[in-house]
DNA sequence: GCGACAG
DNA sequence: ATCTTGTCGC
């Protein structure tokens, strides 16, 4: 697939960065997720043993049949460093190249990381979601910021994630027995959409299986092939 | 100055 | 993210 608008300069110093995200930040949009949404991108990325690649990987995952019916993985060198915040320029290069070998055009993006449960309320889901210009959600292993209370212990149970009075996102039990799950709008989607989604496309399994299947995906592209 | 800190 | 053995639980 094509990009609407094109990406702007990867190779930035921290400060520059957060000034790419300021200015973005303005462009994200908030709509109800299609509930009809079939098509569902999830994304994973990993490094190369020497560290000096980034290994992006997308699975297309296909909700009314429950299979992946695309899968894509691409190298970038990894120019950036992890600073809690700006994990997008350090990741987003080569999952935009893995997105970019797409035949099928996603209906929603699902990526690892959070959306607008960040500092300047632009996660890498939102970043994507708004290169692509495409629905978004994010979905994180851990906390980023905010404060909540501890949901439920049964899949489906969920409390909100909030930030300076804001609403930022949901942690949500998607399986008993493990941590819950951080989500959070990216792009062109809503809370409860959102979540729903997630939930969709759980089987089971702690992660819903679009991000599971690139994690899974991108596990084995990292060394060899 | 002391923690917290997506992946 | 990545480095790593055994171990607790279903």
């Amino acid at each position: 697939m094509k990009f609407p608008r094109p990406p702007h300069a990867w190779t930035l110093s921290p400060v520059q960065a957060v000034a790419v995200q300021r200015q973005l930040a303005l462009g994200v949009r908030f709509e109800a997720l299609s509930a009809g949404a079939r098509w569902i991108a999830g994304l994973d990325a990993a490094f190369t043993p020497d560290r000096r690649q980034c290994v992006g990987a997308v699975v297309l995952w296909d909700r009314e049949q429950g299979v992946a019916v695309e899968s894509h993985v691409a190298r970038r060198p990894l120019r950036f460093p992890y600073v809690p915040g700006l994990l997008s320029f350090r990741e987003a290069p080569a999952l935009l190249a893995a997105v970019r070998r797409l035949k099928q055009t996603p209906d929603v993006l699902l990526a690892d990381g959070h959306g607008l449960a960040h500092p300047r309320r632009f996660g890498i889901a939102c970043h994507l979601g708004v290169l692509c210009d495409l629905p978004s959600i994010g979905c994180a292993k851990s906390r980023l910021i905010g404060a909540h209370d501890e949901p439920g212990l049964r899949r489906g149970d969920r409390s909100f994630l909030y930030d300076q009075g804001e609403t930022i996102g949901t942690v949500l039990r998607t399986r008993e027995g493990t941590r819950p799950l951080f989500i959070s709008v990216g792009h062109r989607a809503d809370l409860e959409g959102a979540v729903a989604l997630v939930l969709a496309c759980g089987a089971g399994f702690r992660l819903p299986e679009p991000t599971r299947l690139a994690d899974r995906l991108v596990a084995r592209a990292r060394a060899g092939r």
